[in-house]
DNA sequence: ATGAAAGCGCTAACAG
DNA sequence: CTGTTAGCGCTTTCAT
């Protein structure tokens, strides 16, 4: 920083002795070609001195930063954190670093950020950002760039991964909500161009199947993006069409709270009138009114996991692609109830019937 | 990363060129010097090459990483993730990268990831972990390493920070209370070693007697850690001690929430027998039941203004260190309304009276 | 306008 | 056991 630091020469000139000699003391697996004093000596003055090793230049040497990068879409979504936190942990303690990126949920801004951390010469990648069609990504992987997706995985299983069990989540909420009652499920979806949303809503269709619930179009709607604002005005649409449902499974917590806000806004109870399941197990969402029953997913896990696999690779120079996958674990609280005897939702709604007929 | 990177060497040879001739092209400030088309040839077989410049060599010689380390005592509070993204965000913009860690509230840890970090060598440290008597970051400041301390800062002004007006956010809460009608108003404090906490407990004794309202012992607890948890203790000793009360004004919207959670279980409910405030404005605090009035802080622009003080710092190679108070904003929801007629707050205690005593 | 070479701090291979 | 040296990839003087 400010002052120049001080290095292995002038440790070594200090006491005398060469710098190399000052290296393998200061080098754990080279200490015991250097004699007992000399070792002390060196060990004294380099504390005296503070001395830090400069781990760029033993990068430049031997080609590893010790570094890996690890690429969100947006530290500000609460799935987050406690799966870099994980990753983290895990990293420190094998030595490695982690440089984080935010892309703002912006491909473009992906592609330069990915660029910025291989010029900084990242050891491997962690990436949260994967679409199923994802050339990006695909591409590092020709690469032989060492990388672990993690929460969403590419189309193919041609890159490592760490996901959820999507299609067990699902089938637990659905099940569930037909143990509690429910026939008329409405289903809140994300985008298709990420696997777990294109998964969970496959679960979805076939967990209905499964139960012999015919599907409703107009009680499916996959939304734009995993948010609050997207999930609400996914409700809405649902609500506007006026085909009647007693519960809404979400394929997300977001989603699933922005359904909160559509039935709030038209005097709809949860979970009297309307049950509601999410998928994550955001942290607060216990607290909500009501609580939230959801899909508990180990983020921790997920991301302890993600950098155990991505060491893994960078230990042994060849690994092939592997998945894993999570098993999340359905969390009932207060959204979830039998349905009505009456079900408001549609009530005043003119056409309702005619709109029920489409059921079948 | 695996196959060996493409160097200016390559790219040189490739065209016959002396790699100082590339590096020249290849460097904004100096491309100026090479002819146009020896320059157009570079460029193009840089790119044909698929040539990204080493970052690490280029910082072990001219010293500079252009990375900067984040430190925070734990991601998953989610005060933190706003302002690490703003953070990032401005640093990106600049060209630099951040390494982040999290200290898991431990400042033993902390040690030994400073460490880390200032033998990677980065530029700068932005922490968000200071204590009022800090040792540590004292010593960092001794040794000229540029750094900016964020949401907290130490006793002496001797460091550059960038924190709320904590005085004037605690103020504000309780005129509002005071305003609403109340006069018995408890305060759930944070530990005593970090300045926010310290400055909020100042200020809610100032604002106390501003008002002219003698300060009850029985009603302030200065907890030992800002978590719900805490938070709950601290009010169940309050409750169990029988003093009276209308409000809680707390330090921390965690502490809030713990209060929320012994009110609860004492069957208490906020607002109509208690009124409660926080302060931070985490996400979500506004979908609670109720809604959490609280001081809202701008985190986007702490993490902005703290990135861009240590920009300065970088820049200027003496700054002279610096606060910036970020002045917070009420937010009025749904946990404060005017004092119940009769509080039903130590109703049944016995010996509520004598304690109430005690407020004089 | 371009080539040559030094040097950033370190490790490892090679010599004593 | 310890000293010498090359070289990681790059920027920047200094020559030409």
């Amino acid at each position: 920083m400010r002052k120049r630091k001080v290095t292995i020469e002038d440790i070594g000139a200090r006491i005398g002795v060469h710098w190399s000699t000052v290296s393998r003391v200061l080098n754990p697996a080279t200490r015991s070609m250097v004699s007992e004093k000399v070792g002390r000596r060196v060990l004294e003055t380099a504390k005296k001195l503070g001395y830090t090793r400069n781990v760029l230049a033993v990068g430049l040497r031997d080609g590893r930063t010790y570094t890996v990068g690890i690429v969100i879409p947006d530290l500000t979504n609460p799935l987050f954190p406690p799966i870099v936190r994980a990753i983290e942990r895990t990293l420190q303690a094998a030595g490695y670093i982690a440089i984080l990126a935010d892309t703002d949920n912006s491909s473009s801004n992906e592609r330069a950020i990915i660029q910025t951390l291989v010029s900084r010469r990242v050891d491997g990648l962690i990436l949260a950002t994967a679409l199923r069609k994802d050339e990006l990504i695909e591409s590092y992987i020709n690469d032989q760039i060492p990388l672990v997706l993690v929460n969403r995985t590419i189309k193919n299983d041609s890159a490592t991964a760490v996901i959820n069990d999507d299609e067990l989540g699902i089938k637990l909420a659905f099940e569930h909500l037909v143990t509690l009652g429910h026939r008329k499920i409405a289903y809140l979806g994300g985008p298709m161009g990420m696997s777990t949303s294109y998964a969970r809503y496959q679960a979805f269709l076939a967990a209905s199947r499964a139960h012999g619930i015919p599907i409703n179009r107009a009680l499916v709607v996959n939304a734009a993006a995993l948010t609050e604002q997207s999930g609400r005005a996914a409700v809405d649409q649902i609500l506007s069409q006026g085909a009647s449902f007693t519960a809404v499974l979400a394929a997300n917590d977001r989603l699933a709270l922005g359904c909160y806000d559509a039935l709030h806004e038209k005097d709809l109870h949860c979970p009297d009138d309307v049950s509601v399941t999410g998928f994550n197990d955001m942290p607060y969402v216990d607290r909500l009114t009501p609580p939230l029953t959801t899909l508990h997913v180990p983020h921790d896990e997920m991301g302890t996991m993600a950098a155990s696999l991505l060491l893994h690779q960078l230990g042994t120079s060849k690994a092939a692609a592997k998945q894993v996958r999570l098993r999340p674990s359905l969390v009932i609280r207060g959204s979830t109830a039998p349905p009505p005897q009456k079900s408001k939702v549609s009530k005043r709604k003119k056409g309702s019937r005619s709109r029920r007929s489409l059921q079948s």
